[in-house]
DNA sequence: TAAAAATACTCCATAGGTATTTTAT
DNA sequence: ATAAAATACCTATGGAGTATTTTTA
């Protein structure tokens, strides 16, 4: 048997007619009728019932159809591999990402990536930050996408800042300055803080006291959370205040977001992976999603 | 591209040496060669790495290969699949069985029907006895196996007895009658009984109230249970006694289990399925089954 | 009878063989 | 120098074409 049996079975069981399917095939009937008999032969099974005039399928033709049609993509599929693999395209590629942030940012990213790069192996997670930065280094996932104030210093990942969003104050809903259009940072002075725990989000956590400190007071920590869906929960259940990307408004939850003074620094949006990993895959992926990250409005 | 040059290269990426695998395809080296370069200026890459003595894979080899592999044990699958549905055997099979029961009679005949059978998609379910009696008038499962008692009278079904199990007495570990070797039904007159529910298994709830209605008494019904197992862990718990199944003797619990005297009646396990489905797979099954269900020794 | 598929035959493209050269150790 | 793969060229199988017959609605 060979892939012309399958592709002229294909044709003839698509048709259902002999005639017509030879002039898709570009060939003559007669050596078509040839072909499906000698397939047939092969198989010790009709594939068509041919009592009627009019051609149909029997039992083992449907069978054979959906599994040869199966046969036929995957040989397709098996070029692309090759060439795929030729070019270094081929294999796997793991993100993790911030919860909402990464589920904002990414899909579109994805989708394309998807479409030019349909062979990799693509696998998406969702990761708290410190879960990403060791993730990487025992080279778990290929590339993290965290809400990370400053660019960390460490030898081994590359941190690069792709975009910047706002903080905003998420305060419970009957809140006393949740009367207020806008707030400064400085009205939180006094405010218990619901914020990340250090271990799932150190940078951003350390960021976050580092940027009251500045405003002239030092964070009353009410309650920690391990994930960013928590604090909202927290903070809707009147636990306290944080501050969270604007983003978070978005959540379906009980709290108010305030915003904050333009001049308050923002959060920056970085992408994060290892200095050694240089395959094709990365670049191509970090390469479409760098000018989609910009053009998504928060 | 065809089938061919999968073949022929699944052999050279094997033997890494054109030679030898020309030999093992019963072909001379020089076409050989040639049906590889074919198959590579087809893919527009390099499948091999020749510029060593010793003969490589390319990194696109790698993935062809293993691509070639799965296409060509998808080709005869193919022909498996196609013969099998000419015989009328290919589709699916699914089979409901209760707990333990099944647990312990179905494994040797599934396994035999696999080796036999491979292209059919056998699927096995645990359902409890009304549940399979629906199922098979829904079409959703095409054989049951369940303990009952009769055959019910029911025209779309047929139900086929096929082997004797023992009943046997259920105690809590501390019970008084646990101190007996041997009980007789006389005995638990006055004890609370655990039982299925009658939604769950009807027959089974009917045939015990009757049978020990012949021995002279009526049940106390102390607790009723959704499953076989959780009767077992309310006996344990001391909620009461139970008549079941000796197998369930076997799963790890803190019940006791006595015999009754032999002359008690058995439990049949019954087959059950639609009189309608005639299928060549169903026949096939319950002709590997049958012979199988008297062998195994409870 | 008219269409569709099967059969008979013919031809040539190409898979596979033989002889030889090239390549890499 | 030698073993392995590539190249050159030849042969012949069998895929595809043309003409025709058979089949069935």
């Amino acid at each position: 048997m060979e892939l012309r049996h399958l592709r002229y079975f294909v044709a003839v069981a698509e048709e259902l007619n002999f005639r017509r399917a030879a002039e898709r095939l570009h060939i003559s009937q007669p050596p078509l009728s040839r072909q499906i008999h000698d397939l047939e032969d092969e198989l010790g099974t009709r594939l068509f019932d041919r009592t009627n005039k009019r051609l149909v399928l029997s039992s083992a033709g449907e069978c054979f159809l959906k599994e040869a049609r199966q046969i036929l993509s995957n040989v397709q599929r098996a070029v692309q591999l090759a060439n795929a693999a030729s070019r270094g395209e081929a294999g796997q590629l793991t993100i993790a990402f911030l919860s909402v942030i990464g589920g904002m940012f990414l899909p579109p990213a994805v989708r394309a990536f998807r479409k030019q790069f349909p062979v990799v192996d693509l696998t998406i997670l969702q990761m708290l930050p410190q879960e990403q930065i060791t993730a990487l280094m025992d080279r778990q996932i290929d590339l993290g996408l965290i809400g990370l104030p400053v660019t960390e210093l460490n030898s081994e990942l590359k941190f690069e800042s792709v975009r910047q969003v706002d903080l905003m104050v998420a305060l419970p809903p009957e809140h006393r300055l949740a009367k207020q259009r806008r707030l400064t940072l400085q009205k939180l002075a006094c405010e218990p803080f619901v914020m990340m725990k250090r271990s799932s989000a150190a940078a951003l956590h350390d960021w976050i006291l580092n940027l009251c400190h500045e405003a002239g007071f030092v964070v009353q920590v009410a309650k920690l959370a391990d994930l960013p869906e928590s604090i909202l929960e927290l903070v809707a259940c009147g636990f306290g205040v944080a501050l969270l990307p604007g983003l978070f408004s978005r959540v379906p939850s009980k709290a108010v977001f305030r915003p904050l003074p333009r001049t308050t620094p923002k959060l920056q949006l970085s992408l994060v992976w290892r200095r050694d990993n240089e395959t094709p895959i990365l670049k191509a992926f970090l390469e479409i999603l760098r000018p989609r990250l910009n053009k998504i409005k928060t």
